[in-house]
DNA sequence: GCTATTCTTGCAAACGTTTGCATTTTTATG
DNA sequence: CATAAAAATGCAAACGTTTGCAAGAATAGC
């Protein structure tokens, strides 16, 4: 603390009496070194705080040891941003690179430059791009990827793609979703979201799988396509039931945010949940136990995912081939549809 | 991309037929470069799509144009990771941020390390630190701010101490909330929080001025201790009312998921609200106008709170003291308490 | 005691930028 | 046209690590 300036590694080495490289090897725990001398050295280097210049060490070792994570909003809504769901997402990432030593640097699709690659990658920001959600479009996405950049992806892992793509078992998702709510005695039954998106089409796939096998109506003016936005579901459901009256008795919606949209126009106008219209979000975020109704969901399992997408990308690290993965769903019944 | 090894500043000198400083100084746009000089390397660097070394200008700079952003976890209660109030403000401080040129790390509390000026700072991992949440204890941020390192926290602004606090008027958002629930009727109002924590024993001091001022009852079993999350704010308002019956007409909560947990846990009692009880909140999360009843809350401009804590961290790095920032807040009335 | 082997350590050259200073080219001035 | 001043470019030395290779010290084998 008396030195203004910052102490470096030649400084340490100086102040032991050896050479800069012992000093290396002997902080980075390099069995070249003497065991003795490595202790001695590490003390030292403790006893003086000294703390090692990334930006050289990464400028020679070529590595940086961080992960760029972008967060790939839709278009120009803004919510996707406060979408506690990606938020959740992002948190158990941060936890899981740290495990494994490595940093999280968080971006999103909004920033100017647009060739991720080049941008975090040949310019040394970062060894590899996790990105979370796979937008309306995936060229950016591909970009990367055909760049050769080590690359995850959150989305639909059942996707064709040339990239590792880590998500859940959308399909079985709405699937159980619509299968629970057809045990709970509902005939006709809503889907509410995008079925052009994505994840969202797998889910709609097995909505429809689920209502053909029981052989009920899955005719398309059950579909109520909308954005993933609580408040577009909100206005919607609303619209709706304005022209068409009560003609559902079930809803399947793509999200939790969006089911609680759902579930506010249908309050607000003195219908029953779960016996009137009985309702099932996806994601389980934090909230859905806290409503009242509390809302059944299918529920992601975002800790196992972060843990799959991270070690998807070390492989890539590590030059073995990355491939999808297909996360578990489960069905969480709470009081927003009928127990069975 | 027919070249294997990835293009230089050199290699592009040569392509152009020019030393290293000539490029390196056109692409950034130094005025010592003629101008057409300059607008042709820069045509030529984006047609070999050639992007600088930052782990090599990092270290020449000695500047990395990153900012560490750690959220201060309190304890290990892991429900303020998803905290979606505090997500919220790493997404804006992030858009913040990327708008002024820097680049978010992201980190917890958690981290192995806990010298977090020596793990960022001298590490040249960073160039600043945005600390968000006092946590309980305010040791690390103390030490971050005697080593002299850039800092910025997001807390309580009329806390005092030696280092930059950007956050909202605690105090009037207590006031305010209580106020609005005395206009509206109430007499016997509840503090739902921990009155000890930084930001919210300003929320409470707030509280308790309101209702001095309207002469009512401000005993100390009016305060309801509780943890930050919804779950607990849930169990605590259930053995309350166990326990002593429904003794109160109206709850201050520190925070909109604690306020929705009271609220499930009277909803589930049949206790009407409004009317039994009204609640106000803190934060104006998204979901709040999404409840039954819509939540009325105390709304904290995360926009602006961005804004501010990243202006008074750009000031530490041009050598300028930074200081404190009071954000306004603003009650959001809606339908979790009687209009007047 | 001498050589062959194994452990330890040190030397010095990278990694890819930026920048003070020197040098060359251009423009202005008398 | 010569010279001074200004403008544009180049040289080369940093920035603080890591690491292949060489060299020195210790141990073993005969």
């Amino acid at each position: 603390m008396a030195n203004d300036n910052k102490l470096t590694l030649a400084g340490l080495a100086q102040l032991a009496g050896v050479s800069t490289s012992t000093v290396s090897r002997a902080l980075n725990n390099n069995p070249l070194i003497k065991k003795e001398t490595r202790e001695i050295l590490q003390a030292l280097a403790k006893e003086h705080n000294f703390s090692l210049n990334r930006a050289a060490s990464r400028l020679r070792t070529q590595k940086t040891n961080v992960v760029a994570v972008i967060l790939n909003l839709i278009d120009d809504t803004d919510q996707s941003i406060s979408d506690p769901f990606l938020l959740k997402v992002v948190g158990d990432l941060n936890q899981e690179l740290n495990q494994h030593g490595y940093e999280l640097l968080l971006s999103n699709s909004y920033m100017a430059n647009d060739d991720w690659a080049n941008y975090f990658i040949s310019s040394s920001r970062a060894d590899g791009i996790i990105v979370i959600g796979q937008g309306k479009s995936t060229t950016q996405v591909e970009q990367v990827a055909k760049s050769g950049a080590p690359l995850v992806v959150w989305g639909d892992p059942t996707a064709k793609s040339n990239y590792a793509i880590v998500g859940s078992n959308n399909d079985l998702g709405g699937y159980c979703a619509t299968q629970h709510l057809i045990e709970g005695g509902c005939k006709r039954i809503l889907f509410l979201g995008d079925p052009e998106h994505a994840e969202m089409s797998e889910r709609y796939k097995g909505y429809q799988r689920a209502l053909k096998e029981a052989e009920l109506d899955s005719s398309i003016d059950l579909t109520l396509s909308c954005d993933i936005t609580s408040k577009v579901a909100y206005e919607k459901i609303g619209e709706t039931i304005l022209a068409k009256g009560l003609f559902f008795d079930g809803i399947v919606a793509t999200s939790d945010m969006v089911a609680l949209g759902a579930l506010k126009a249908l309050k607000e106008r003195y219908i029953n949940i779960p016996n009137d219209v009985s309702i099932v979000g996806f994601d389980d975020i934090a909230m859905a136990e806290l409503f009242h109704p509390s809302l059944t969901t299918i529920k992601q399992d975002t800790k196992s995912a972060a843990k799959m997408m991270v070690e998807q990308l070390l492989k890539q690290f590590n030059g073995q081939a990355a491939k999808s993965v297909v996360i578990d769903i489960e069905l969480i019944k709470r009081k927003s549809t009928r127990s069975t």
